[in-house]
DNA sequence: GTATATGCAAAGGGTTTGCACGGTT
DNA sequence: AACCGTGCAAACCCTTTGCATATAC
């Protein structure tokens, strides 16, 4: 029997390829991690791979629901394993500092948001720009 | 007497220039833009100014808190005045469309939010990505 | 008069694409 | 054997920056 990862690629029409396995174990092994990131720790073990590569893994990998990203910070995005536990990204503008929390906490609100709209979110890919507690806290001393 | 956008820059040390104040006033009329669109519509009136000065002059109206922006789409960001209704980008990743939603449905959670980590969101940049009424409708299909 | 703002052109980061070769099925 | 995936290099989009000139104060 074949593993999850690799049944979910070939349902997709795609083909299981050694850098295809790699790219998908580096997004499970940072757990948050751009495209240069997940290049170089894709060659720490095989270091003829090339960008591109992982820009279109990452596209395929995203199609077949294995992997997931989202925009925080102005820069490259970051890409995360579906799996991991789900996460909200909360993005101070002030001291560009990025905090996770649990998803859980959005529940509600994403729950009124589809009855009254129909619009479905994808949790995982939510950034929310701000202020963190300690930004916040020092600009009310103006 | 001063208008307030007047005010607000000399506040902030920065100088009236014609070139800020058509950076302003088609932010308000586009009510949304790039910083090309931006560049389109203050070009319909002066030619002659330049896309850096499109990028220098949002990032001061940006400062003294007159525009805004959010990240829809994957491509540049979009723009806003900071006196527009208040509201929320809904980004549907299927068929690309945004919908502009009120931010009042997410007053509660965004108090929530505040109360439990004390960060303190800028509702105007907040774009949620996801499946829009139809799309989902649609995948349920399958 | 002085500091800031602008236009221009060049450089920079991030991402995509065309093509020939190699690998999976 | 056919087709998909890869590496490489070039192209591309968006944004920033250095510098000389012009402008607001």
């Amino acid at each position: 029997m074949q593993p999850e990862w690799e049944q979910r690629l070939r349902r997709g029409g795609y083909r299981i390829t050694p850098q295809r396995q790699l790219v998908l174990e580096a997004v499970e092994r940072l757990r948050h991690g751009t495209p240069e990131e997940i290049l170089a720790e894709v060659q720490r073990t095989a270091s003829g791979v090339n960008l591109s590569t992982i820009y279109r893994n990452l596209e395929v990998l995203e199609e077949v629901n294995l992997v997931s990203h989202a925009h925080i910070g102005h820069g490259a995005p970051t890409y995360h394993a579906v799996d991991d536990h789900v996460h909200i990204h909360l993005v101070c503008d002030s001291c560009q500092k990025v905090q996770s929390i649990d998803a859980s906490i959005a529940e509600g609100f994403l729950d009124d948001l589809r009855r009254s709209t129909g619009f479905v979110t994808d949790v995982s890919h939510v950034a929310l720009h701000g202020r963190c507690a300690d930004c916040s806290a020092a600009s009310l001393l103006h």
